[in-house]
DNA sequence: TAAGATAAGAGGGACAT
DNA sequence: ATGTCAGTCTTATCTTA
């Protein structure tokens, strides 16, 4: 889903005509220079079901505050997904259902209340977050599913809101941790991430792997890191997916370790102790990434 | 003061029972 | 369904340069 969009105007730093925007991140694809963060993905996002097909994508929210009104607009009768490409038979059939669900919410009290707060926990969480509507368009999706699945028995709807908008982020390849969508909304990590689980395997989803490279961009810049910096980390980071290191190791403190190594080499002094607080981790996971990583030679 | 080392504890996956 | 096992990350504390 992270498909990059050419972007017209010239890198700030490099001059370079070749500004991509990625997860939610505009910058240019020759030196990595972020030009910005979370701005809103300007690639087809909502397909809409009513006539009033040309509303602009900046202008008024739609469906997100229009649940209580009509559920419908949620989901489009195309079949197709975001980037507009056509759904799978598996989709189709689910979207069926779930239109089926759509249309028996309206009239039944109890789903339409849970909805509705749900949606709002949502919405505040996307403000904490800084998520994009895109985001929370695909977690109020997801949500609606597991509703679907009654997956909210005996879970609490915090907790399953909050780890629909964990798992919508993953899917679009925008890094946000356990850490930080959990404290969005008050509920424990360890909540948060066994509900998560339980969506991935009741609703049969596939997640990417949180992508290591695209964590440096989100490190560097709390980090105030710089571009050399950030190129020499992306370098450790390939090499050590080649040595296959990486599996099974959280990627942010990955990152964060790339760039600690990256900035001993270009004599931009930063402590472990500020990379860990960037990277959202431990100085100790730190040093332990360190150690894989040291063996590898980068020049 | 920063960095390295060590140990205890938690949570989750794989696997067997 | 439940228990065990190996591996990972976190927290706390101590040592070293």
């Amino acid at each position: 889903m992270s498909q990059q969009i050419q972007n017209k105007e010239k890198c700030s730093r490099c001059g370079k005509n070749n500004l991509v925007t990625e997860s939610g991140e505009l910058f240019c694809s020759s030196c990595g220079f972020v030009i910005a963060e979370k701005i809103s993905d300007s690639g087809p996002e909502r397909m809409f079901s009513d006539t009033s097909v040309n509303k602009s994508r900046t202008g008024d929210r739609t469906s997100l505050t229009r649940h209580d009104q009509g559920l419908s607009t949620i989901i489009n009768p195309l079949n197709k997904d975001a980037s507009g490409k056509p759904l799978s038979a598996l989709m189709k059939a689910s979207l069926n259902q779930l239109r089926k669900l759509n249309s028996r919410s309206s009239v039944n009290p109890s789903v339409d209340r849970n909805l509705q707060q749900a949606l709002s926990e949502l919405l505040k969480m996307k403000e904490k977050l800084s998520l994009s509507d895109a985001v929370a368009e695909k977690a109020a999706y997801i949500y609606r599913k597991a509703l679907e699945r009654k997956l909210v028995r005996g879970r609490s709807i915090s907790a399953l809101i909050a780890s629909s908008l964990y798992a919508a982020c993953r899917e679009s390849g925008i890094p946000r941790t356990l850490k930080e969508v959990s404290s969005a909304i008050n509920i424990t990590k360890k909540d948060l991430s066994a509900c998560y689980r339980l969506i991935l395997k009741e609703l049969d989803l596939k997640m990417p792997v949180v992508d290591s490279v695209s964590c440096i961009a989100k490190i560097a810049s709390i980090a105030n890191l710089s571009e050399k910096t950030k190129r020499y980390a992306i370098k450790f980071l390939k090499k050590a997916e080649q040595e296959q290191i990486l599996a099974g190791k959280d990627p942010m403190g990955m990152a964060g370790s790339a760039l600690y190594l990256a900035s001993i080499m270009t004599d931009e002094h930063i402590t472990q102790k500020d990379i860990a607080m960037a990277a959202g981790t431990t100085e100790v996971t730190i040093r332990n990434r360190c150690k894989n990583l040291r063996s590898l030679n980068v020049s």
